[in-house]
RNA sequence: GUGGGUGUAGCUCAGUUGGUUAGAGCGCCGGAUUGUGGAUCCGGAGGUCGCGGGUUCAAUUCCCGUCACUCACCCCA
């Protein structure tokens, strides 16, 4: 037997409608705002990723997919949407385009990680990018249809973190001051730390070894170092914030695993979720076009998980099933008949089925009772003769007949209406 | 990459201090007066006990290895 990959999940049918719930409202809220679809390939040069992520992230530097292509050029399967929209982006000249402005992207993406769970090699994200305004308002709007996208689908335990990293001069101020703090502290940090001082010293202030969080705590704050007009950016989003009534906290230590992101960068993580708790998470990119050849131009986004949307999802947030018939035909002429019918359903648009594997009323039934159907037509042979079928809803057993020519229009009208009252 | 846990029926799991035909619940199939489902009762199908090797008269059970799944570290969504 070929095993499928580590890591990599089929979603078989009985998760699709939380897949169909997830997947129909990030479409929705997306247009609602104003956000139009793009859809990028899955797998790109692989300097795209390393010169946009940075080299030395843990993302590049091992959790990638990458192999020759025949000529040699490196290729890798995408770790993240970001890159490869900002290169469509520059490539394609979609500045031309006003609807390219806000877009917005669902799809797989793939990183070697050891799975666990709300982990896996192939994950699918839901993510938005507001390209070419450096307005606060627009830092904003992201923010909040990450929230209310949350919200609609009635997610627990969620809260929402912020940080402003400031622009790149705030940054080096910053790292000089830190990496000096924490070279006073040297020996109560993991050797993760210790070794990434030089390279990347912000992580420390996530590291989640004690010692590191106890060596972090008198840490200088990034949010001291911010210039005053990082600071009256990150001011005016978080009033923008407090004005829409979305509730968030301050973190000075939220640092995000990505080197583009700079000023304003927010998480939202999920306490019903374990051990990999974002949820999801972005921010601010201003220098990313510039980094990948394109004329500066400012953006802001967010990522979705939505595996881990789909694991914190109440049962709430899903629809009740469409109302269909389940078509119980036997003997020679019911089942010509039946079939005849469930065509006629179908052309009407309601949804109709059958098991041929069953012949006799009482298997019908049982079947019909396994694919919990809400409505049992039963004809044979006599309803046939008769010139008339029964329509039984099998809830409260009560069974009331209609004539065989017109069953099809009268089953589809009743539970087509029904269908509209309840939804 | 590192650590822990688990691999026995379609699913969830017992069990064998090494010993003949390996169990339960759920599910599935059939039946319990002929054309009315779910409940109950009766019957039935279904397992190389993850794989490979070792010890032994004998291994599903003990030992070693390996693979898979899983949780956690790390990191992120």
């Amino acid at each position: 037997m070929i095993r499928g990959i580590k890591g990599i999940k089929d979603i078989i049918p009985d998760e699709m409608p939380k897949w169909s719930v997830v997947e129909r409202m990030a479409h929705a809220l997306a247009h609602a705002f104003g956000f139009h679809e793009i859809r990028i390939p899955v797998f790109e040069r692989t300097d795209l990723f390393v010169h946009s992520i940075g080299g030395s992230t843990d993302i590049v530097e091992k959790e990638m997919y990458t192999f020759p292509d025949k000529d040699g050029t490196s290729l890798t399967l995408r770790p993240e949407g970001t890159a490869g929209v900002v290169r469509a982006f520059i490539e394609r000249g979609l500045k031309t385009y006003e609807a390219s402005r806000k877009l917005y992207y669902i799809g797989p993406m793939f990183r070697h990680e050891r799975p666990q769970a709300g982990r896996l090699r192939q994950f699918h994200q839901f993510g938005v990018e507001y390209v070419g305004t450096s307005d606060p308002s627009a830092d904003v709007e992201v923010v909040t249809l990450l929230w209310r996208y949350f919200s609609a689908l009635q997610l627990p335990g969620l809260s929402l973190e912020l940080n402003s990293l400031g622009v790149l001069a705030d940054r080096q101020a910053y790292k000089k001051d830190l990496v000096s703090f924490l070279k006073t502290k040297s020996d109560l940090l993991c050797g993760n730390c210790r070794r990434r001082l030089d390279v990347n010293p912000l992580r420390a202030l996530d590291c989640k070894v004690p010692t590191c969080h106890e060596a972090t705590n008198d840490a200088p704050f990034l949010t001291d170092f911010l210039s005053a007009s990082s600071k009256e950016h990150f001011d005016r989003v978080l009033q923008g914030l407090q004005a829409l009534a979305i509730s968030y906290s301050l973190n000075p230590r939220l640092v995000r695993g990505l080197d583009y992101y700079s000023m304003t960068t927010f998480e939202v993580s999920c306490s019903a979720l374990g051990a990999q708790n974002a949820i999801g998470g972005g921010g601010r990119y201003d220098g990313l076009f510039e980094t990948l050849g394109g004329v500066p131009t400012p953006a802001v986004g967010f990522a979705i998980g939505l595996e881990r949307v789909i694991l914190a999802l109440p049962e709430s947030a899903l629809p009740a099933p469409d109302p269909w018939v389940f078509v119980a035909a036997f003997g020679e002429k019911g089942r010509a008949a039946g079939n005849t019918l469930i065509d006629s359903l179908r052309s009407n648009h309601m949804k109709a089925d059958t098991d041929y594997h069953a012949s006799t009323l009482k298997t019908l039934l049982r079947s019909a009772d396994r694919l919990n159907a809400p409505y049992v037509v039963i004809i044979g042979d006599d309803e046939v003769a008769n010139n008339h079928v029964i329509l039984r809803n099998m809830a409260t057993k009560e069974q009331q007949i209609h004539p065989l020519d017109t069953a099809s229009s009268a089953i589809s009208e009743r539970l087509g209406f029904r269908k509209h009252v309840e939804t």
